[in-house]
DNA sequence: CGACTGGTTGAGTGGTCTCAAGTCCTGTGG
DNA sequence: CCACAGGACTTGAGACCACTCAACCAGTCG
């Protein structure tokens, strides 16, 4: 899985995104020179729920869909990552194990930096811990808000929902602004969702009818924006 | 609300549990010199979500419950607090208005900390943020476990397992080591496990007709806590 | 060509919600 | 002291949303 050609820090298209963007030029050096990265396929794991971390990974390319597995086998994704997202320091910071999977959505390459030199950039880059407090609060806030969600309203709200979502973290694809930049299978969508495959299959079907949203493929074109906002938050 | 005595963090016995529990005598008393101290009655608000943050509360006696209040008024609660506990750090840090309303489940004294003196105390105990920083890390895997809990348990699980939660939050009753430490109505009950009130009244009139648990007034008692365990995970 | 994965639709069941009625308890005012 | 009001609690009945099971289709890959 171990890449060739590692890319390089410094030119990281996705490190403007990420924790690392203000980092001094020698310090990016250090970064670049202790990281490992990796290519992992689609549908690969980088991570276990229940191991130890040995570190921390960010992703450079692709997309990467964090679950955890219920009793019953069923996966419930509670996050969702793209490139320049750190993934695995929740476990690293509060000394706990992995409480979630890490699985690649589409090809992707993810650097892994070790414990020991994690610190040691954080030493250089004593901002680092502050920038990682926000991002918590923001994913804690973000956790509290699809609480509610699922305790408050009904799927089709939520599945709604959860498509705004898909397109506040991704994007829209950058060919045609109306459709979205994640293309997921439906399972995974009724997985983020927390319903059944079948009902949100239904669901969608019902909103493409009403003129919300196209099919395009797998892909998801979306027709009408407001009308997606009224379903996910006032219909029921 | 504002108290004639106000306490001494010193003295504080909910400072052992709380982030200031490391702070050195100096640094304590400038905390204690710059704090203001305020009680409020059982049902009183600390603060409401939509309001911008002020600075920082620390829970010195009592019991408060965080919650989110949805589009049909229905509240969720999100998070409990008991003493030594801060509140409104995530908005505080991540420069965000409050995303619930903190209320009083009972009479309780709550300290308050502005912005600027926060920053001083810091300063001078920058070991803090990291504590935050676990904080944050905990209580977001708390909450990405309750998402998986409301996607995939029936009420009756999450039900138990919000009496375990309970217990681990509030333990038991000093006086009756089988009885929950914490009283709350069959509303409150409700709205953290995500039901009806009818629905949390059924299924506890449910678990007690089982010899799980019995009730003593609004007291829950655990008759046989390895069923309630097995009911919260297993069962389906 | 089969096997397999992802997607779709139908039928039936049941868990959970809502509405409604009624009881119990506590505090308050006459 | 009693009557009453109001809140918390309980139970019943009916409706409906969402789940499960099952069958089937379309595309892909070896």
């Amino acid at each position: 899985m171990k890449s060739k050609n590692q890319p390089d820090c410094e030119r990281c298209i996705s490190r403007k995104d990420s924790l690392f963007k203000d980092l001094a030029s020698d310090d990016l050096c250090h970064l670049n020179s202790h990281k490992t990265c990796n290519v992992y396929r689609k549908g690969q794991v980088i991570f276990y729920e229940g191991n130890s971390p040995m570190g921390l990974y960010c992703v450079n390319t692709g997309k990467i869909k964090i679950y955890k597995t219920g009793s019953s086998g069923k996966e419930q994704i509670v996050r969702l990552a793209k490139p320049g997202d750190l993934l695995g320091y929740r476990a690293l910071i509060g000394d706990d194990v992995y409480t979630a999977t890490a699985e690649a959505l589409e090809d992707a390459t993810v650097c892994f930096l070790d414990k020991k030199n994690f610190q040691q950039v954080i030493e250089h880059a004593p901002d680092i811990p502050n920038q990682i407090l926000r991002n918590l609060c923001n994913e804690l806030r973000d956790a509290e808000n699809f609480i509610q969600s699922m305790a408050q309203k009904s799927v089709r709200e939520r599945l709604a929902e959860v498509l705004l979502i898909l397109r506040k973290k991704y994007g829209m694809d950058p060919q045609d602004q109306a459709v979205l930049g994640v293309t997921l299978t439906r399972e995974d969508i009724a997985n983020i969702t927390g319903t059944a495959i079948e009902t949100a299959i239904r669901l969608l079907s019902d909103m493409k009818e009403e003129g919300l949203i196209a099919f395009e493929g797998r892909r998801i074109r979306i027709l009408d924006m407001d009308g997606l906002i009224s379903v996910a938050s006032l219909d029921h």
